[in-house]
RNA sequence: GGCUCCAUGGUCAAGCGGUUAAGACAUCGCCCUUUCACGGCGGUAACGGGAGUUCAAUUCUCCCUGGAGUCACCA
């Protein structure tokens, strides 16, 4: 029996990484980790028309970006490749011929019309084993001439296969439900079906890790194990990821790619922490974690046995923790994508938006509107001024701002701290409420209801010359 | 439709025969406060229904209901 602990990822080159599959792979990755054994990342090309071009190098993104390392892999030899299916192609030829000679499948030269013609009156279609009856004469004079063919399997046509799977339990299926399904396809290219059993076992996959939807296809994958004689795999299915109740989270729901989350302003650890949790829980239930952590964690027993719904709320949630915990620099760096595209690119300090936004930023793409101010002055509503908490209106407004005009053209040292002082000592010099004269300069100055920062702090970011001409374009509305 | 699987607040979820049924997000209120956030405190909110088994069911069994998956020369 084989101890080591080697667990796969085994994705189509057919686009973007789905935050499904990427979870699967997670899971993959963290039991494979937390038990000292080996991860494996496969590729799964056997259908050349769903290939896309370039979707190999976003696995290797995605995987990168998510801190998720495999041990082997198409750029890395273990010494069970090619790790490509595509490039196996005489491997799995050859199983199946042996297949077929232990009784396990056999060829079918059956047209796709005949196929057709099988199907009943509720749509369903199952084949017949029509060609399971051909003599081995017929096969090879079939075969020599060159007749278009497929390899099917051979499933008995009762009985029942019994598994277990490490989260669901045991597995009772009818053979009868079972059907002969290709193994190998009329262009040499073996399914699903025959490829994943041949490269787990050769790869000696020991824990397959994939979405429930194998759940019920499982008995026949365990059927050519055991016909081969070949030691069965421990089973991990997955439930699914649902974006509501009663759908699953699609690759054509649009936005449910690793790579859009990445667009989106999200941090690539926030995401990888979510998608752990969904489905998972730790037994100390923790929430935030690192990966290492993850793995220190992760464990079977937490795995649930139902969909969970993905709530983007939970996950921007998340992203700011990490966002909060950042250092003034780590935020820039994610940030500056952001700010310079706003007037701030040469006129701003980064350093003091970073720290007044580091608190309020739950997704980086939140950043533009928040500093929307900077670059959009003009034309106001007076009601802005109106805040009956602040006990501040329209004419206190005005009165705050005449006061602190005169006052502000005369600071020299203009610094959130130095501003402060200044307008606080206003505002008690003049019998006012320090929140008046702060709401009134902020508004004059930002034209917005809520801004990420107080009056001296914005003040400070937009410096002097802007804050006054700001203030004196505001004193004129009021006339 | 057959088969397989699932079922605790709006969401993620703990629970694995006896609990005042955790926690987190969201939501609401209060505090803090230079608006908004952050932070702190508190509130609202759940075992789908029905039979059993048991001294005792959220927990075990069955049925119903609801939902998901599957039934391809896609994976």
């Amino acid at each position: 029996m084989n101890t080591e602990v080697r667990t796969r990822f085994a994705p189509s080159p057919t686009g973007f990484i789905h935050i499904g599959n990427l979870r699967t792979c997670l899971y993959a990755y963290l039991f494979a980790k937390k038990n000292a054994g080996t991860f494996i990342l496969r590729i799964e090309d056997t259908d050349q028309e769903r290939y896309v071009e370039g979707a190999v190098e976003l696995i290797y993104s995605t995987l990168k970006k998510s801190g998720i390392e495999h041990d082997e892999g198409p750029d890395k030899d273990g010494g069970y490749g090619p790790y490509v299916q595509s490039e196996r192609k005489p491997i799995y030829k050859e199983y199946a011929e042996k297949l077929v000679e232990l009784g396990g499948a056999y060829y079918c030269f059956c047209t796709k019309e005949r196929l057709e013609s099988l199907t009943d009156e509720n749509g369903v279609r199952t084949y017949d084993k029509h060609c399971l009856s051909l003599s081995a004469e017929e096969v090879s004079e079939k075969l020599a001439a060159g007749v278009p063919h497929v390899i099917r399997q051979n499933i008995p046509r009762e009985g029942t296969s019994t598994y277990e799977d490490m989260i669901f339990g045991t597995i009772n299926v009818d053979y009868a439900e079972l059907e002969d399904n290709v193994l190998i396809k009329s262009d040499g290219m073996p399914t699903y079906n025959f490829a994943n059993v041949v490269d787990d076992h050769l790869m000696k996959i020991s824990h397959v890790m994939r979405g429930m939807e194998y759940l019920s296809s499982t008995p026949k994958y365990n059927l050519i194990y055991d016909t081969f004689g070949w030691e069965r795999p421990r089973y991990i299915h997955l439930p699914p990821i649902m974006r509501d109740a009663t759908h699953k989270l699609s690759k054509r729901f649009g936005d449910a790619n690793f790579d859009d989350f990445i667009k989106k302003g999200f941090l690539s650890e926030a995401i990888v922490n979510y998608i752990a949790l969904l489905g998972w829980c730790p037994k100390d239930n923790s929430e935030k974690m690192t990966l290492d952590e993850l793995i220190q964690k992760f464990d079977t027993d937490g795995i649930s046995r139902s969909g969970s719904i993905f709530d983007e709320v939970k996950m921007r949630w998340l992203n700011s923790q990490y966002v909060k915990e950042m250092s003034v620099d780590e935020y820039m760096s994610h940030a500056r994508q952001y700010f310079d595209l706003s007037v701030a690119k040469n006129k701003y300090d980064y350093e003091k938006l970073t720290k007044i936004l580091i608190s309020r930023t739950e997704i980086f793409s939140d950043i533009p509107e928040k500093i929307a101010f900077l670059d959009e002055f003009g034309e106001y509503d007076l009601t802005l001024f109106e805040n009956k908490k602040a006990k501040i209106d329209v004419n206190v407004a005005k009165t705050c701002i005449e006061l602190a005009l005169p006052v502000l053209q005369n600071v020299n040292v203009w610094t959130n701290e130095n501003l402060y002082e200044t307008l606080s000592t206003l505002a008690e010099a003049n019998g006012l409420k320090k929140t008046q004269i702060f709401w009134a300069i902020r508004v004059a100055i930002t034209a917005r209801e809520s801004t990420p920062g107080g009056a001296t702090e914005l003040a400070d970011i937009l410096g002097k010359e802007e804050c006054l001409k700001r203030l004196k374009f505001s004193l004129n509305l009021f006339k």
